[in-house]
RNA sequence: GCGGGAGUGACUCAGUGGUAGAGUGUCACCUUGCCAAGGUGAAAGUCGCGAGUUCGAAUCUCGUCUUCCGCUCCA
């Protein structure tokens, strides 16, 4: 079953109804846009991030690991350009009403003209002019009266400090990468990590985005899985070559089909302000291709502005090569929530059972390192239940496992494939005298008889990965 | 913000003026002994909210809120 064969509905659906992903404060009708991750949800993201850190902290000889504040001194965020350029010019046509990007609607109004210019770092006030004095039209309506240009900054604003005189007003972070470029120096020395080095990072950033949506994949909160690797200037290239292949074998050692994803270089033009080569990794959504894993050579732009910026030293010394410079950073930058979302559009998948009584079978084919549940004890009969009972306890001081013993065996069978469970455990009246149980797998249907005692160590190593 | 849809049990919907119904799902009991839908029963909805018209509103009118899709993107 292909990607685009499948509907974003029938995901959210089979979130909804299975406990993965609730829309936020619904009770309350909601809040446009925010999702929880039920029961399964926290589980199965859990995993997501938990297999991100294992490849890249844990089994890595070069990273460590980072869990910086989200609240941090403005200034890091002017030091970053967050506060210069982390905003849209907006502008309304006043005819139509339709609202557009000021460099964008510069840049559609060019193009039809075949008029080549750099659009990119005009100052707001020079775009309104150039859109007055050039007659720039609106490509709804057609005519030309704009409002003026006003800056909508995608940061979110709150407020510290007990009273109201003594508050500050500061951000919460939009990307999770600065609280690693202003630790550079601790992480440094205490980690006593010789460059190349990375540093890996997992947690919530804040956009306010002007059009959030796609179910979990854009939403003004988020959650981001970051990595900085430094290393020495004159290698950056040599080390994005490597991460970008990195990255994309985790995503297949998870897998991650290949069809489903594709590798996009930018081009010279379309780079940020701090990159010099820029990576894409995008995946087949129900509703399209969508960025889900961004990889950067940011070279030193960072350490160098937060350098400027607060006075801090922020240049590595080579003992062995007697030298000293700025490294240059390569960051890998995944979207958790994306992330989660992209297995579970691949692994979703409805296998016709009987075409004639409209019998489908959900099967959510995660890896098992993701699926939420590693397996389920399914007593045979209620007389089994407190066998099965035992055998859960056992198991899940090892792993998520869960126990049900409602409804039929074929019934329990559906309910486990659809939320991915790859293993499914039946207690039945032989096990009694032949200590054996049969472990019944989800994608090929095979059973197999496995003894009790040997259950930890056959399921620790099918789950090995 | 603009344009267009939509709000009835957890889900899918029926109900167009007489004060709510079905299927799925859930739960209990029985049945079932390896791949869904067998039986009996139960829980669950002030029909988004407010006002108006009317003897009477889920149903008509107005307002309002929420949500979805598209538009301005890049984790």
């Amino acid at each position: 079953m292909k990607n685009t064969d499948k509907t974003m509905d029938q995901i959210v659906a089979l979130c909804k109804g299975r406990g993965f992903v609730y829309a936020g404060s619904e009770i309350y009708g909601g809040l446009a846009n925010t999702w929880d991750y039920g029961p399964l949800g926290v589980e199965f993201k859990n995993n997501v991030k938990r297999a991100w850190w294992k490849k890249f902290v844990q089994e890595s000889p070069y990273n460590v690991g980072l869990d910086s504040a989200i609240l941090m001194n403005p200034q890091v965020w002017v030091a970053s350009g967050h506060v210069v350029n982390f905003n849209d010019p907006l502008i309304d046509c006043k005819g139509c009403k339709m609202r557009f990007r000021a460099d964008k609607l510069i840049e559609d109004f060019n193009k039809s003209k075949d008029i080549e210019m750099l659009v990119d770092g005009m100052k707001n006030e020079d775009m309104s002019a150039y859109i007055t004095d050039q007659k720039v039209s609106c490509t709804n309506c057609g005519r030309s009266d704009f409002t003026s240009i006003r800056k909508f900054n995608m940061m979110f604003k709150t407020f510290q400090g007990v009273t109201e005189e003594s508050q500050n007003e500061i951000f919460l972070r939009p990307e999770t990468a600065q609280g690693i470029f202003v630790q550079f120096k601790n992480i440094q020395r205490t980690s006593r990590k010789k460059i190349p080095f990375g540093v890996a990072q997992v947690g919530k950033s804040f956009r306010n985005e002007i059009t959030p949506g796609n179910f979990t994949f854009r939403t003004r909160e988020f959650e981001q899985m970051e990595m900085e690797f430094f290393c020495e200037p004159g290698t950056d290239l040599e080390w994005f070559a490597y991460w970008k292949e990195f990255c994309k074998n985790w995503l297949m050692g998870l897998g991650m089909r290949e069809d489903s994803l594709r590798l996009r270089d930018h081009e010279k033009e379309e780079l940020s302000h701090y990159s010099n080569a820029t990576t894409d990794f995008e995946f087949l959504f129900p509703f399209g291709w969508g960025e889900l894993w961004g990889i950067a050579d940011r070279t030193d732009f960072d350490l160098k502005s937060h350098q400027a910026s607060s006075g801090e030293n922020m240049e590595y010394f080579d003992q062995e090569k007697n030298a000293k410079y700025t490294p240059y950073v390569i960051e890998p930058s995944l979207g958790a929530d994306r992330a989660a979302l992209a297995f579970l559009v691949d692994a979703y998948d409805e296998e016709v059972v009987d075409a004639e009584k409209n019998d489908v079978r959900v099967v959510l084919r995660l890896h098992p390192a993701l699926a939420p549940y590693k397996c389920a004890i399914l007593p045979l009969s209620k007389k089994l239940s407190d066998r099965g009972g035992e055998i859960y306890t056992t198991l899940s001081k090892q792993f998520m496992v869960e126990f049900d013993e409602a409804g039929s065996i074929g019934k329990r069978y559906r309910r486990q494939d659809e939320i991915g469970t790859p293993f499914c455990i039946t207690v039945d009246f032989e096990t009694e005298t032949d200590g054996c149980v049969t472990v019944r797998e989800r994608d090929s249907m095979a059973q197999e008889r496995v003894p009790v005692e040997g259950l930890v160590s056959y399921l620790t190593e099918k789950l090995a990965y």
